[in-house]
DNA sequence: CCTTGTGTTCTCCG
DNA sequence: CCGGAGAACACAAG
């Protein structure tokens, strides 16, 4: 499940590998994978250049070097962006791979039979996008289209809007859960299931607390939970709980620092005490009875 | 049956 | 009756 931090780790491995890069072919496997019209996805990609990557809670957008039009990628749960070297051409016309790890190719090869689109450059790179679920999408928009499309995220973590202030008035005359709300990506972007309960473990707060009934001292302690989970977490190059690769087929090393998601019935590990599972906003949830209050 | 991100649809409340 | 909030459902495959 890519969240902020999976997404954010892909959007700076990517700038390192695909920009200015002339988009040569686009193969689309599964048209469900492409939203809008098809024709003009591949119209406008093809012989485009990448100019730059941006990330908007876990959506990321690619800016288009024709000056006009994004390409817009979201993974949903199971997506995957992988990018493979091109093979180089050498005497005698035979080709040879470039810099592949051999653990990575068997890595991938589960996940390639998933392949939904497949985008050559001009060095004859692809980049994958695989999606088991075929939740994820591609599409392609002008600069109209992004600017409706960034409108419906939340402030975003790690900006100069996120501010404590700010951030507690998200909760202000709100009924629902802590947890609905840190999943609302129109409220805040970029949090999902894994970090949520992550959050609230760190924050000592029940994730199915009422947003009404947070003291100010929860919030403070949510937000710089917030901070200090996201930037541990890219730190670490994301959480690969089932299928999260970054672009280079690699799993994410915040798996290990996961405290309750994924643990429910084990032992917490500040208090020892068994973490209690519960269904809360529809979702899994894995929190410590007695550490979060 | 379970897993989850988000768009859509339904329901409730004032 | 309207608007908004929040809850519930739909989707997909293993």
């Amino acid at each position: 499940m890519p969240e902020l931090p999976e997404v954010e780790t892909i959007k700076q491995d990517l700038r390192k590998k695909i920009i200015n890069k002339k988009i040569v072919e686009i193969e689309v496997l599964n048209k469900k994978t492409i939203h809008g019209n098809k024709q003009a996805f591949l119209r406008i990609l093809k012989g485009n250049k990448i100019k730059s990557i941006e990330r908007v809670g876990k959506l990321i957008i690619f800016e288009l070097k024709d000056g006009n039009n994004f390409l817009f990628v979201h993974l949903k749960m199971t997506g995957q962006l992988v990018y493979k070297k091109g093979k180089k051409v050498v005497a005698g016309g035979h080709s040879e791979e470039w810099g592949k790890k051999p653990q990575i190719i068997n890595e991938l090869a589960s996940f390639d039979k998933y392949a939904r689109v497949i985008i050559t450059f001009e060095d004859n790179a692809k980049l994958y996008f695989n999606d088991m679920r075929v939740f994820g999408y591609m599409k392609t928009g002008d600069k109209t289209a992004r600017v409706e499309i960034i409108k419906g995220f939340g402030v975003e973590p790690f900006t100069k809007g996120f501010t404590l202030n700010n951030f507690a008035n998200i909760f202000k005359n709100r009924k629902t859960s802590l947890k609905a709300i840190l999943l609302n990506q129109k409220l805040i972007a970029g949090i999902g299931n894994i970090y949520a309960d992550e959050i609230c473990f760190r924050a000592g707060v029940r994730p199915d607390k009422k947003a009404s009934n947070l003291s100010k001292q929860d919030l403070n302690k949510l937000y710089e939970a917030i901070k200090y989970i996201f930037k541990k977490a890219i730190e670490n190059r994301g959480t690969t709980f089932n299928n999260y690769v970054d672009s280079d087929g690699n799993k994410g090393g915040f798996t290990k620092y996961l405290k309750v998601y994924g643990r429910g019935g084990e032992a917490c590990k500040k208090c020892k005490k068994i973490l209690k599972k519960i269904r809360l906003v529809g979702r899994g949830t894995v929190f410590c009875s007695y550490c979060q209050r």
